[in-house]
DNA sequence: ACCTGAACACCGTTCAAGT
DNA sequence: ACCTGAACACCGTTCAAGT
């Protein structure tokens, strides 16, 4: 980066999410972000107040990349477009997955995240008890399906299927039933793991579409 | 914990669990791990290779504390059981849930784990395709559910809804779903956040065997 | 007002030295 | 064989000093 400007919070903010992206969460030190601009360590102090204000500022920066339809768009659509472009974020940002939950305190862009998703449920009728339903399952699914892929062998390179494939193939013995259900999926051809996130989304969404249209019937 | 008896790989990594759980994984230090066995942190090194090993086998003994039902058992019994016992041991050592898929390489733990898994589903009667959507949606849904419980301001103790409630409540001009949703569910007197779990379980599963019953008719 | 250098109390890890 | 103390290159953070 350039030591162009002077600093501000942005751009130390950025600077962390540029260190977190290529080295890892572990990378991000006071010092290592003061060098991504330019700068001492130090000089961080002067626009956050600690390094885990930096975090959490941090956090929200992750957050507000997800998309976020509004607030007048049709419940259903609008769940598909968060849950799928927050997957992207954390799949782009690694590092963010665990970190926008587990901050200690929910900050205000995630509570504004929450109301909106909540006007959605409610603007098609949801009961608060289906609402919390609906969102506790589609986030828990979406962060933990999150957590998995970016971790797993798959996807990152072509080859790297193939390659687990290879590592859990030679003992069948040990995992007879890994090794036949990635068999049955890579000869089928067509199977890729990321599909399973659509998969999932609509089960989970039919699901609660079901139950919703129960509620208007009775 | 005592200096008694000889250092041993099992005892190192209790300790490191141990400090794990009162400090976080960011307590857990070779210095500070050393502390509970009433040794150096040097020591370690004899016992496990580096800091980075022990914590691969701090996930390893966390996976090991998931109750796993025996490869014959009833696909959707087994399935409740290992996501019921996963989110106790995540909320018991809530430094767990991230460890155990974010470790670079799947430990020989977690693919006896999933291969259990799979084993239930192929005794049933899943296709390959099936068993894959329904492990990962649960497996998903486990992970995330616990992710946002350990770190949300549910639970923790008794007050803490209420508090939360306050929190948010003050501002119901920013937060308008929230508060209301907030205010009907802690007026309908039995609500509870963790009950969620089972609900969206059962979501998951019964979308899950109304599937599984349709590949059987057709 | 903003940046810095030195300092403090910590890290993970190596290694020669003790028993 | 197992444990240790000193040492190295790092941390986050404070603070007096520079501009």
């Amino acid at each position: 980066m350039s030591r162009r400007g002077t600093l501000t919070r942005e751009r130390v903010i950025a600077a962390a999410a540029a260190v977190a992206d290529r080295s890892g969460l572990a990378g991000v030190s006071m010092r290592s972000v003061g060098g991504e601009l330019g700068v001492e360590g130090m000089s961080l102090y002067h626009h956050v107040s600690s390094k885990d204000a930096l975090l959490d500022a941090l956090a929200e920066w992750a957050i507000a990349k997800i998309d976020l339809p509004p607030p007048d768009a049709p419940w259903r659509e609008a769940m598909e477009t968060r849950a799928r472009s927050a997957r992207a974020v954390f799949v782009a940002h690694p590092w963010s997955i665990a970190m926008i939950e587990s901050r200690p305190a929910p900050s205000a862009a995630l509570l504004t995240h929450h109301d909106r998703v909540l006007g959605w449920l409610f603007a098609a009728g949801f009961t608060a008890p289906l609402a919390t339903l609906a969102f506790s399952t589609v986030d828990a699914f979406v962060y933990g399906f999150a957590l998995s892929e970016t971790n797993l062998p798959f996807q990152p390179n072509p080859g790297a299927e193939a390659d687990f494939a290879a590592t859990v193939s030679p003992d069948p013995g040990a995992y007879p039933n890994l090794s036949r259900s990635l068999t049955e999926l890579l000869s089928s051809g067509d199977y890729t793991y990321p599909s399973e996130f659509d998969n999932g989304l609509t089960l989970i969404l039919d699901a609660i579409q079901a139950q919703l249209d129960a509620t208007r019937v009775a």
